[in-house]
DNA sequence: CATAAATTGATACAGCGTATCATTAAATAG
DNA sequence: CTATTTAATGATACGCTGTATCAATTTATG
C-alpha cells in the first residue's frame, strides 16, 4: 500500500471514528484529519494548526479533543513539559505508554506493563483505590544512543 | 509543635534551601515561602499568587521555579490535566510518586516503586535506554472511597 | 558607605485551550 | 427538492500558565 493510500485510509478511519461518535462529516473536519493522518510522529496543536490555514483555531482544537475522547489520539507529555498529540495506531488503542526519546523525539508504544498491579499492594495498605494512572518514560532510542550526543 | 511553629520552621527551611543554592534572602521571597508553608495540600501558581497581593506575578512564579529546581517543591499533574505544586516533605525529597485522590484532591507520597526496573527488560529488547519517567496515580483515598460518591 | 550583583515588579508577550455567539453547513422530515 | 432542525464553524475574547525585558530597587560585600 502506498503512503498516499495509507494516509487516505487513515484519514477515512479517523472520520469514521468521529461519525460513530455521532459527529458530522464536514469539510473542515476532513482537512484536519487529513493533516493528522500525514503525521508520522507526535505534534502540537499549534503545529497542526499551522498546516491548516483558513481553518479556525477553535475548529482544530475541537477536532483534537474529539479524537482524544474517541481514543484515536493520545496526549503525550514530553520531558520538557510540552504536551503533544499522537496517533494511536489501531494495535494500541487501549491503555499503553510511550518510550519517548528526548533526543530525536521519536516515541515507541509499550503495552503490557503492570504498573497498577505493582502499586496495588502498596495502595491497599493505605486503603487507596487506584482507578488510573499516567506514565511517560524518557530516554534514548536505539539510533540516538548509538551516535555521539547531539549527532543523531 | 504548634501549627504556627511548624509553618515558621518550614518557611525558614525553604528559605535556607534557596540560600544554599546561592539565592538571596529577600522580603518578597520570605512572603512567598511563608504562604507556601501554610499550604497543606497541592496548589496552583495562581492560587498562591492570589494569597500574595502586592507581590509581583513574576516574583511568585520565579520562586516556584527555584523551589522546584531545588527539590523542595514538586509539580503534580492532576487527572484533569491541571498542573499543581506540592511541598515535598523532607522524607520524600528524592524520586517519588503520588497517589492523587480525584475526589478530595488529597495526595499521598509513594516511594520505592520500581517502574524503571519493570520496564527495563522491555526497553532493552528495543535497545531503548531509559533515563527517567513521570508517573501519576489516580484514585480514591480512604475517606472518599468510604463515603458515597460526592458526599466526602 | 560605596559598589557590584541579584532581585523586583510592571509590562508585554507567547502557548494552549475554552466560552460565546452570529453565521453557515449538514442531516432529516415532509 | 425544499424547509426545518441541529450541529459545526470561525471570529473574537477570555483565562491560565509561564517567560522575556528592563528600569528601579534591594541585598550582600569590600
Amino acid at each position: 500500500m502506498t503512503v498516499r493510500n495509507r494516509n487516505y485510509a487513515l484519514a477515512d478511519q479517523l472520520l469514521e471514528t468521529l461519525e460513530e461518535q455521532g459527529h458530522r462529516d464536514t469539510e473542515p473536519r476532513r482537512k484536519v484529519v487529513a493533516a493528522i493522518a500525514r503525521k508520522n510522529r507526535h505534534f502540537t496543536a499549534e503545529e497542526l494548526r499551522g498546516e491548516l490555514p483558513g481553518i479556525g483555531r477553535a475548529t482544530v482544537y475541537r477536532a483534537l479533543k474529539l479524537l482524544v475522547q474517541a481514543g484515536a489520539l493520545c496526549r503525550v507529555m514530553l520531558a520538557d513539559g510540552a504536551l503533544h498529540y499522537q496517533l494511536n495506531d489501531s494495535a494500541h488503542q487501549g491503555h499503553h505508554h510511550h518510550l519517548l526519546c528526548v533526543h530525536c523525539g521519536e516515541s515507541e508504544d509499550v503495552q503490557g506493563c503492570d504498573i497498577e498491579g505493582q502499586l496495588h499492594s502498596l495502595a491497599a495498605a493505605r486503603q487507596f483505590q487506584i482507578t488510573g494512572h499516567w506514565l511517560e518514560v524518557y530516554g534514548q532510542c536505539y539510533s540516538c544512543a548509538d551516535s555521539p550526543a547531539g549527532t543523531a
